[in-house]
DNA sequence: CGAATTGAATTGCAATTTGCAAGTCAATCT
DNA sequence: AGATTGACTTGCAAATTGCAATTCAATTCG
């Protein structure tokens, strides 16, 4: 991951919907980020580094690069100082809501029998 | 990843179903596997492999050993021959389809300005 | 005002995962 | 019977992940 990503640095590995998603946010960290995102409007660094799955600093920072690279999720006031800045979601990635919600649902009804202590969240 | 894997092989991050969901399908090919087993009801190894994205054997045998395992999919015929075998979901990976079905209607919208080949499928 | 603390990262390195190429092995075609 | 095909496994290199330590500027504390 270069200091400097640019959308380029993707490689679609085909032209199927489901695969280009997946070629983005196909990862194990991209979308609890957004779902921290979606159920906190907006979240600092060490907000998102609190959540109960504890993702390492340097994943965090590389994601919300990417992140925001892709227009999924962008700085609040990006021109003040780095202390007080946080992320939030954009429109694209507000959008991502409904992805989360099948998922949440999936898991809660065909999970539960290999992760009994798995929650309720729809 | 071992010749019998067991459902203790995953650790469960949080209790939340978003993470869980993809500590088990959180990688870019265990959800491109399930795309092609919902558009084609059986499929044979050899048949998976032959997908646009071109997975490797190695990680399409593991893949489906681990979605095996977490009764996402099955064999076809489990008894007869390994040469005329095939693949199919079960009632849980069935029920994938809205979560695959939300993706692709995010990435038709959200990702044609990065990857304009992408196609619409739903 | 200077010193300690905190928030937001970056860096180095080890461990794990991914991916390519080649090999195995039994079941069919020829 | 020999070659081929389908379904894998194995070995190894490359890339990614994750932990620990470090940096560095912006507050807060004494």
């Amino acid at each position: 991951m270069d200091t400097q990503p640019d959308v380029e640095m993707i490689e679609w590995r085909s032209v199927c919907p489901i695969s280009s998603g997946l070629d983005l946010l196909g990862d194990k960290w991209s979308l609890v980020i957004i779902r921290d995102l979606i159920t906190h409007e907006t979240r600092t660094y060490s907000e998102l580094l609190s959540s109960p799955e504890h993702i390492s600093t340097n994943i965090l920072a590389a994601r919300l690069r990417v992140l925001t690279t892709f227009g999924i999720i962008e700085r609040v006031d990006p021109d003040g100082v780095a202390r007080n800045n946080a992320f939030r979601l954009t429109r694209s990635g507000a959008a991502l809501r409904p992805v989360l919600e099948q998922l949440a649902t999936w898991s809660q009804t065909h999970l539960k029998r290999y992760h009994e202590a798995i929650v309720n969240v729809v």
